[in-house]
This record gives structure tokens, sequence and C-alpha cells, in this order.
DNA sequence: ATGAAAGCGCTAACAC
DNA sequence: GTGTTAGCGCTTTCAT
């Protein structure tokens, strides 16, 4: 192995000079620099990580914490899981994977390991169970979610509330009088998972606001749920001609089952969805939606958590805009 | 912070019986062993990572390295992924993320770092980039793919050339005679991707040997991709009636063009699916399929590795044996 | 602009 | 069955 000590050696400086030139917190003479850099390349030299780690108090690893769930919008999660891991790259940091199953022993063992210097926090629940640990022990910590008390705590996540309301003026502004939400499984509504309550109440709120008859139903993503959702939806409300749908394995089979009941999308039905873009723009038709921005809310729990680690309290929330896109499933009733 | 002298001190012996009590590397007494469980407890200690991995040069760390462009068989990566995290957290391993883009330097900056004790590489291409690399360093490793020349390297995948063969089996056997592949997106062959070429292969020669007539084309996943494949196979094939789709994205599209087309399945069209279980049963009609046995390999991958972490030398290559499950897609032709 | 040296918290001989 | 001690490879004062 080469040590920090062979590449001093060869550069015929001082071990702490190495240090330096890797550090850049000490100005060091071009000539210095030149020969240090070359004999790290000629031996190939890479810093230990354990050995930084303990003298430097900074393990540069930040620990992401998700979902275990498997089938949970599992597109959405892979998307963040990415972007978080290539803008960590960017500043230099690297990304533990844990599980959601480990729950707070996790976020303890973590933290008290030293082994991440931070924790980005995945599937929050409203009242969720790692809150308190982490106001106990306080570690940088981003929750990608919003809990009912968020006091204290650095979140970012989209704006759900106002999702559900921005759903229901699109279709109140095409015309639609009976709406319906199709939401994500009961499992996740019992959980008090944040953003899928968050959207239900903006849904309800924003059609009550504009005189809109609302139906809600959960669902748990399978064609024959699916099937069974809608047609509880019809059998309560037949005149229901628009539709939000927040699960995004449930897409393609309602989309299915509106075709086979003989209704038309958007001629007679309205569908917008709660999904990342490339899911609503490769269905067919292509789906009016509200995106997920997940990539966005990755990159930017790095960067919120990036600055925690150079010192910036910057606790609080913050709430992405919801963006809607009209694509071919919009349609306005007469 | 807590150290391991604080607890040595406080359960009144030497930080080496606390390291022992820790490791169980040392016989003690079972009353030593209390007093200094109970002071663990009592200080809430965690023994710190960078320190350990210095001292014992193990990080207990594996690196996950996961290919980055998104859309691709994400169910499958994800249900990988997790697997592999939970099955190290059973070896007291933790897994650190990378992605694909990091290349061959990402191998090298982790095995030269210390940072992770061994790598698990999705995504293996035939001729990888990687692979010299590995051969060059010689970190332990495991690969998710089987390349085209594993010689000194441990792999697990599943048998994609006996997939290929079973599914053209499976249609042989219900009576078809054209048939067709509709195969992953062309970058995916075009890379040389491992399993999407496999496939190919073997379905090309299990259809040889049973005399069917084959074809094959590479599809996007999106619907219009669909749509243009499929009319592309019946132009040239008008009497094919059994399909094999590989791709995952684009099983709801390719039911939907079936059902518009007039064709029903599994009256006088047969698919036959290539993914994991969840995906197949969800879909309507439920499919027959051949399992992508994601869970099983990450988990199987972790266990060599860990084989591997302990001195086991286990080159060589492990084809998981493909299953093909009959469900309401298959029909036999008179 | 550079060096010397004291740790960082743990593991693993080596003693007894 | 337990204690003593010498590092592991780096960062960072403190000197000059």
């Amino acid at each position: 192995m080469v040590t920090l000590a062979d590449v001093a050696r060869r550069a015929g400086v001082s071990a702490s000079t190495v240090s330096y030139v890797l550090s850049g917190k000490r100005t060091i003479s071009e000539e210095t620099r030149r020969n240090v850099r070359s004999a790290i390349e000629a031996l190939g030299y890479h810093p230990n990580a354990g050995a930084r780690a303990l003298a430097s108090r900074r393990s540069n690893i930040i620990a992401l914490m998700v979902p275990l769930r498997s089938g949970m919008y599992v597109p959405v999660i892979m998307e963040i899981a990415m972007a978080v891991t290539t803008t960590a790259r960017e500043y230099g940091l690297d990304v533990l994977l844990l599980t959601r199953d480990e729950g707070t022993a996790g976020v303890r063992r973590i933290a008290g390991s030293g082994l991440a210097d931070g924790l980005i926090l995945m599937d929050v629940e409203l009242d969720d169970d790692r809150i308190p640990v982490l106001h106990e022990i306080d570690p940088p910590a981003v929750l990608i979610g919003l809990p009912t008390d968020a006091t204290g705590l650095t979140c970012i996540d989209l704006d759900f509330e106002a999702t559900g309301a921005l759903c229901a003026d699109h279709l109140a502004d095409l015309g639609h009088r009976d709406v319906a939400l199709i939401g994500e499984s009961k499992g996740v509504y019992r959980r008090h998972t944040g953003f899928a309550a968050r959207t239900l109440t903006g849904f309800r709120a924003g059609a009550a606001r504009r005189g809109l008859r609302a139906v809600y139903r959960p669902c748990e993503g399978t064609y024959e749920s699916t099937a069974g959702t809608l047609s509880r939806i019809l059998e309560e409300r037949p005149g229901t001609t628009g539709f939000v749908v927040q699960n995004e394995a449930a897409i393609p089979a309602l989309l299915t089952l509106l075709r086979l009941s003989g209704r038309v999308v958007p001629e007679d039905t309205t569908v917008v969805a709660i999904c990342p873009d490339p899911v609503a723009s490769q269905s067919s038709p292509r789906l009016t939606s509200v995106s997920v921005p997940a990539h966005e809310m990755g990159r930017r729990a790095v960067e919120l958590l990036a600055a925690q680690l150079s010192g910036v309290d910057n606790a609080g929330s913050t709430l992405i805009p919801p963006a809607l896109t009209v694509r071919d499933s919009s349609g306005s009733v007469r």
C-alpha cells in the first residue's frame, strides 16, 4: 500500500507538505506542488480513507436512508438516489445506502460511529420516529419530505398541498364538475406518509374552493385493485369526468380500463398524473401531469446537507412549487 | 464523543478488553463482559469507524456500482440494491453507492483508499472496461452479469441464454411457429450488455432447434416505439403468434397495442415476459414469465463477496437456472 | 514556504 | 482471562 510517507520521501518533502498539497490549506510553492503531484501520480497514491477520517474527524461520507418496501414509487426513489449520489461526488462526498428498516438504531449507529458526516432521510412520515433522535443527537441532516413538526429541521419536498390544489384547479378550469383522486395504497396513508396526505388535503381544499364534487380512493396499483377503485368511484359518482392519479403503478391499468369502459381520453375524460415526467410522457396518450421533481429534490438535499457540513444552519422547509404540464389527456367539458 | 477508553475506565478494565468484548476474539469472563456491556450501554458508545478501519485495515464497507442511466430496468436495479443492502447488514457490512459513470477511476479510488473492502459491480458489459482494472489491482469483487471473459472473476447472473431458449421452448410446446423477441433498447445492445445479447442468442438457438421462425427487434419502451416495433414485426411476419418481451417498460404498451389490433391474449396470441415476478403478475392478463430473480442475485452477490473477504477464493460464474411460470398469457395453437 | 511531532481511537501482538 | 503497548496513515498545531 502506498502511503503519504512514501509520496513525501519520493518528492523529497515532509509528510505535512504532501498533506497540505492535497488539502490546499497552505500556500505551497509551484515547484513543490509539481514534485508532490508527480510523486502521487507515479506511485498511484490514494489517501487512506480511515486514517483521514480519524485524523480529520470527517469521513466525507453522507448516509442516504431509503424506503425498503419495494414497489413504492420505485422510479422516484431511484431517481432521487442517483441525483444524491452524483451531486455528492461533486462535493467530494460518497454516499452510504441505508434502508428505512434500520430505523432509529440506524441513525444512532451512523451518527455515533462517525461513519457518515450527515444524513439524508427519505420516506419521512408525518410523525416520524427518527425525528426525536435527530433532535437528541443533532447530526447534520436533511429530510426529503415534510413531517408535521419540522421545527429545527431542514426539509425539502415538493409542495404536495399546492400540487393537489393545482390539479383540482386544472380540472375546474376545464369545466369538470365531478372529480376523483386515485391515490397511493392504503398502507401509505395508514403510515401517514406526508406527501400522500398533503396531496389529498390540497385536492379537497382546491375542489371545495372551486365548487367541485370530489371523491378520493386509495389504490394498490395492481390491475385488479385499479379496476375495483375505478368502478367504486363510478358507482358513487357516475358523472365523474376528471381523474387525478398519484399512484404511478396504477397508470397503465387506469388508461386501459377507461378505454375498455368506452371512455375516451381526453374527449370525455381528463386524466392528470402526479409522477415523474418520463412516466407521464411515455404513456399513451401522453398525460397531463404535475412533475415530481425527483432529481431536483435529490440534488438540493445534498446541497443543503453540504452547507450544514460547512457550518451553515439552514433549518427550515423548502417547498418546491408544483408545475403542471398540459399534454394529451386534458379535455374541456362543454 | 464517547471513546473506547471512556468505556474501559467506566468498566474498570483495559482498553483491549473492551475491544475484545466487542470483537469476540478472546475469551472473556462473564462478569467482565457484563460490566463492559453495561458501560457501553450507559455511555451510548459506538466504535469510531475511522479508527477501526485504520487499525484493522477493514472498513466493513462494500461498494455497489449501479448503472446511472435512469429508465434502465429500474425495478430490477432497485430490488438488487435493496437485497444487497439488507444482506450486507446481516454480515455487519455497510454499502457505499457508486454510479457506473465513475467507471474505472471509481474502482481505483475505492480500492486504493480502502474506503471499501470489496466491490459489487452491476451493469456489466461483455467487454467491460472495469475488468482490466480488477485484474490489475485484484480487490475482492463480484460481478452481477457475465462478461465475455470471466477468467479469474466471481460472477453471478441469471442464465439468460437458457432463459431465451426456455421461452422459445415454451412457445414451441404451445404450437407456435412464428415467434418474436421484443428486446431492450438499441443502446443496451450497442453497449454489448451481456444479459440482452445472451438472451437473444439463447432464443435464436432454441427457436432454431425447435424449427421456429424467429424475429428479433429492439425496443425503446415508450408507447410509440413499442407500436413501431410491433408493426414492423407483424409486417415482416404477419403470422407471428408468440411474443417474448424483455423490456419491462414496453409491457403495458404491448398489451394495449395487441388489444387494439384485435388480437386476444392468450386466445390467439401468447406473450411471455422476462421480468421480475411482481411486474408479470400485476399486468392484465397476468403474464407467463421467466422471473428475473433480482433479490436472489443481490443476496448471493453479497454472500460471495463476504466469502472472499474471509479469504475464500470463489472465482467462477454462478448462473442461476431460469424458471418459467405459466400465467394467463399462454395459449396453445391448434 | 516548509518541517517536526503530537495525536485521532482503535486493534493486535506480546506479555503475564 | 486480562493488561501494556506499539502502531495504523493521516491532519494539524507549533516552530522556524
